[in-house]
RNA sequence: CGGGACGUAGCGUAGCUUGGUAGCGCGCUUGGUUCGGGUCCAAGAGGUCGUGAGUUCAAAUCUCACCGUCCCGACCA
């Protein structure tokens, strides 16, 4: 490709609208444009980045023995109904109206759809497993779409979804999967790892997203440097140890705390009850039911894993006044001790398992309870592990300290069980003549989202910096002049020509422009190797090769076609 | 959905407090100049000042509404 007949409108300065570095690279670059929030236009450069992309996760997946198909990106609502998820998935979901007033919903995902081919077409044990992978546009309704393509209302994802006939055969295929997950984000050439993960509306009960560290994303993942063990901030745990026990001081005696409604303020004089002897007790309206949620007043709650073990579709905070209808106090007084109606689920987080000698509230404005025990004073309808993990808690395996990173997820596998095949009615009949619901995995790939992931960890003070596997072109050639009879754009002319036809992607930068603003483009653009031919070099008979983010290297001009296939090679 | 900031030429921005001729840089066009890291000089083109209403003799500027963009939040009683 000639420079002068392409379309790669680099930018100096980055639209006031970009916040994070990958995203002002994108759009400086000339990869992309924004057509409004959360909507974009690719560019040539940045389409050819995105189908490297693909291509490669295709070889990876093909590899890993799933077979490509395209499904539609426009689907009936009543398989959505079936599922289930036309109510749990609602606020993420597009939809659409045809002229008969029949509404459609624009695909976030393809459980549905999959699954009912799979109703349709898997009769037998004998046709599993099987996997069938798709790239297409998604579509959701992001409650905010930011940082470019990181969250966008439409984006690029590969999603597979496997079948297997038992619980053994849909385990191997998730592993097939992770193995060939990790495979594809290293060609890509990002730093990644997988984490254990909530599974959220996709729903079943095994999973793991594959995080890039950057600290512009949008996920926080707990790692054990020891062992190994990770896990998304929703998911993980610690082995932090559960409330000492101590010799009970009393009753459950009321006591006057005028004023005082946070933890913070009772932990300080005159109370002086410090937060890890205090009960925090939050009121959530989960489903439409008034929940109390018990947690240590030095603990946060973790919402996720709250509703993951509730089961509950929605949850949110109760309100001062639906907090006063249902315990009689207003938040900064309440507590699980007195005057909670039998039907309200008291459910408390396992740190607090046997404490005695606790503070909490009397659900009587400006008033608490001392020396509560829990065992004694509390009818907890069911424990769980509900409470957030910080950084330094002993790791749960190792009991080496925890360490905590932001990062961008990039894949997610999830191992779904049978809740799709039994909604939508994918059965098969195994080698015994019984009818089973198929075994699901399903795995997900934000295709656009790798490539703004591969931006943000790839790049320098000059711009973008990337991999030679997803790299839009693998040689930029740069004659410093570009008049035809010169010996300069001859010799750029060959080389171009050499590469073109040796199967090397190679553009040519003809424009007629000063060496600086080729150099400044290039690596903007970030191009892998750079190869300048100027007078200067020239007449040493030599041209410059320059790996982009590396050291000029002079070469001979008749062997500069073999020092490029050499360095290609080194790099793939 | 809540809070905040912003909306002036393709991009980045000044002007708004104190109402009166819309300015700068980049980019673009033309001519010259320069030619190994975003040359320099000169001459140009390009703006419904987000939209609509209001106040006023007069609105980019003040008021209101709407639209849009970006950021934070939508959990901690």
């Amino acid at each position: 490709m000639r420079w002068s007949q392409y379309f790669i409108p680099t930018l100096k300065e980055s639209p006031a609208d970009a916040e994070i570095l990958s995203h002002k690279l994108l759009l400086r670059a000339g990869l992309v444009r924004k057509l409004t929030g959360g909507l974009y236009t690719f560019l040539p450069l940045g389409l050819r980045v995105l189908r490297k992309i693909e291509n490669l996760i295709r070889e990876e997946m093909n590899r890993a023995g799933a077979i490509e198909v395209l499904m539609p990106a426009l689907q009936p609502t009543d398989i959505w109904r079936q599922s289930g998820r036309y109510e749990t998935a609602s606020d993420v979901l597009y939809k659409a109206k045809d002229r008969s007033n029949k509404e459609w919903i624009l695909s976030p995902t393809a459980e549905e759809v999959i699954t009912t081919l799979a109703a349709g077409e898997l009769n037998s044990y004998r046709q599993m497993p099987v996997n069938f992978y798709q790239v297409s546009v998604k579509f959701r309704d992001e409650i905010r779409p930011r940082f470019g393509l990181m969250r966008a209302k439409e984006f690029i994802m590969k999603d597979a979804y496997s079948f297997d006939s038992s619980d053994e055969g849909a385990m191997a295929s998730y592993q097939r999967m992770y193995d060939a997950y990790t495979r594809i984000f290293n060609r890509c050439g990002l730093r990644n790892f997988p984490v254990e993960a909530d599974t959220g509306v996709i729903g079943g009960n095994y999973s793991h997203e594959f995080m890039v560290p950057a600290v512009t994303g949008e996920n926080e993942v707990v790692y054990c440097e020891a062992c190994g063990y990770a896990a998304n901030i929703e998911k993980a745990t610690s082995g932090i140890p559960k409330t000492a026990a101590r010799e009970i001081g009393g009753g459950g005696e009321k006591f006057a705390t005028p004023g005082v409604v946070t933890i913070e303020a009772l932990s300080k004089a005159p109370y002086s009850v410090p937060a890890n002897r205090q009960i925090k007790t939050l009121v959530y309206v989960a489903d439409s039911q008034p929940v109390l949620i018990l947690i240590r007043g030095d603990d946060q709650l973790n919402e996720t894993k709250f509703l993951a073990r509730t089961g509950a579709l929605a949850a949110r905070p109760a309100t001062p006044e639906e907090c006063a209808a249902t315990l009689g106090a207003k938040p900064g007084s309440l507590g699980a001790v007195l005057n909670v109606p039998a039907t309200v689920k008291i459910l408390a987080d396992e740190r607090l398992r046997g404490a005695n000698d606790m503070t909490t509230g009397a659900n009587e404005d400006g008033f608490h309870l001392r020396s509560v025990s829990i065992d004694r004073d509390i009818k907890v309808t069911e424990w769980f592990d509900l409470r957030t993990v910080t950084a330094g808690e002993p790791c749960a395996k190792c009991a080496k300290p925890l360490k905590m990173q932001r990062a961008i997820e990039v894949g997610h596998v999830f191992k779904l069980g049978t809740k799709y095949s039994e909604k939508l009615h994918a059965y098969f009949l195994d080698a015994d003549g019984k009818s089973k619901p198929c075994v699901m995995g399903c795995y997900g790939i934000g295709v656009t989202r790798t490539m703004q992931a591969v931006i943000e960890q790839c790049n320098d003070k000059d711009g973008i910096v990337w991999p030679l596997a997803v790299a839009p072109y693998a040689v930029c050639v740069t004659p410093l002049a570009v008049a035809k009879d010169s010996a300069v754009m001859q010799l750029a002319e060959k080389i171009y020509a050499e590469l073109t036809a040796a199967g090397v992607e190679v553009i040519l930068d003809d424009r007629d422009d000063r060496p600086g603003v080729k150099f400044k483009d290039a690596d903007l653009v970030g191009f892998p190797l750079r190869v300048s031919i100027g007078e200067k070099s020239l007449a040493n008979g030599e041209v410059e090769l320059k790996p982009r983010g590396g050291a000029v290297q002079l070469v001979k001009a008749e062997e500069a076609l073999a020092q490029i296939h050499a360095f290609l090679a080194a790099k793939s």
